[in-house]
DNA sequence: TAGATTGTTAATCGATTAACAATC
DNA sequence: TAGATTGTTAATCGATTAACAATC
């Protein structure tokens, strides 16, 4: 019996997305079953972590066959919750911003870009890839016709903690926060970080040294 | 006596970032002296975490007092190699890479972009933040006289491994990958992954779940 | 049936947390 | 000296890896 798909490990959860992308290039390759030893390979996962990490959701395979991709496809974008419109917000509109809001990443997948806002008087009221950018005072009544759960911080650190109130305060549940600042967002609100800097100062102390696998 | 620093796990590596980015701060405002306690409040790490990431470096602390904030910001700068310059490639001049090559937290940083490559002949050769945009297929060539050691990988999925592989070829040692595609790179070079839908499918994931922190 | 492959249990590994003797 | 805080050792926790009985 499946356990309650509530307590997944976060990095088996981080993995599912690495299945994710892998189910979907079989699909579209018309794979129709694949075990987990040759998906392993496909995706650079060890096959008994694979089994490891979906016994958590349940049993999508069959001894002796595999599993069917499709099904297993399926399954996996339902437990990510990635079978329904995710709207998203962007704060910032600057070269980040703006290059986040372009995605072209974004064209075939759950995610949709909604709305852009910033602090910048000259930047308010104009449109950037079709779409008007709002003045972030007013996130909490606009979003109430955008309907947004998702919220992108890519201001300066200055501005990051003030823009996560305002995206709380306005009803998004996930933040993805690009600021190289820590932000506090209340428990039950869903909160990553990217940090470039951070990324590239990790990588610099891997540089001239002896090869110990740095990847994420 | 310290261990050799060739053998710090991973999760601490990556916690040194934070304490740096602390440890500026405390700079900034003036403080001479801090306790692993009240550097954890700060940055959001327990205290013995701290300690003990830090004493895979050496003995930087004196008990009773603390630790010295600068002294201890320069021996973390030198165990990450950022006391020198880091020159970056980006390669991929669209959106994203305009986007990084134009990224103001570098001001003060030891990254120094160097170049833009890209393939696209109505590109190459424009400017683009005082950079000229170079050619991709001629990079092997051109960083004997850039010299840069890290790249940065801001094309789409399908050519990331080529350019993971030129970027391997002319010299780089360390990787940062923006496309969405696994690359393979020698054992030598290092390598981070950002991964922006994959962050956002982890985020969806956590939508509406008990709070159960989904942070890095 | 024989061969393949799953889901799960048990063993291992590695990182985090706790506790405390050493020492400023 | 008494109080504070380090660096390290030991205990705990959780995730990865290995192994295999169940089963297609």
């Amino acid at each position: 019996m499946p356990q309650s798909a509530s307590r997944i490990p976060q990095p088996a959860v981080s993995r599912l997305s690495i299945y994710l992308r892998c189910l979907r290039s079989l699909v579209e390759q018309g794979v129709q079953t694949i075990s987990s030893a040759r998906m392993g390979q496909h995706c650079g996962v060890p096959h008994h972590q694979i089994r490891k990490d979906l016994s958590y959701l349940g049993e999508f395979g069959k001894p002796g066959i595999g599993y069917d991709v499709k099904h297993l496809l399926e399954r996996l974008t339902e437990t990510m919750q990635l079978n329904r419109e995710h709207r998203v917000v962007i704060v910032g509109a600057g070269n980040l911003g703006a290059a986040l809001a372009g995605y072209a990443g974004f064209q075939r997948s759950p995610f949709r870009i909604v709305g852009i806002f910033d602090n910048n008087l000259s930047k308010i009221g104009r449109r950037l890839w079709e779409l008007e950018i709002f003045d972030i005072h007013q996130i909490e009544q606009i979003n109430r016709h955008l309907r947004a759960d998702i919220g992108i911080i890519a201001v300066p650190s200055d501005s990051a903690q003030e823009v996560a109130d305002a995206l709380v305060a306005a009803g998004i549940r996930a933040v993805l926060n690009f600021a190289p600042a820590r932000v506090h967002v209340p428990a039950e609100i869903a909160l990553r970080d990217v940090d470039l800097t951070r990324e590239l100062e990790i990588l610099a102390f891997h540089i001239n040294r002896v090869p110990e696998a740095a990847a994420s």
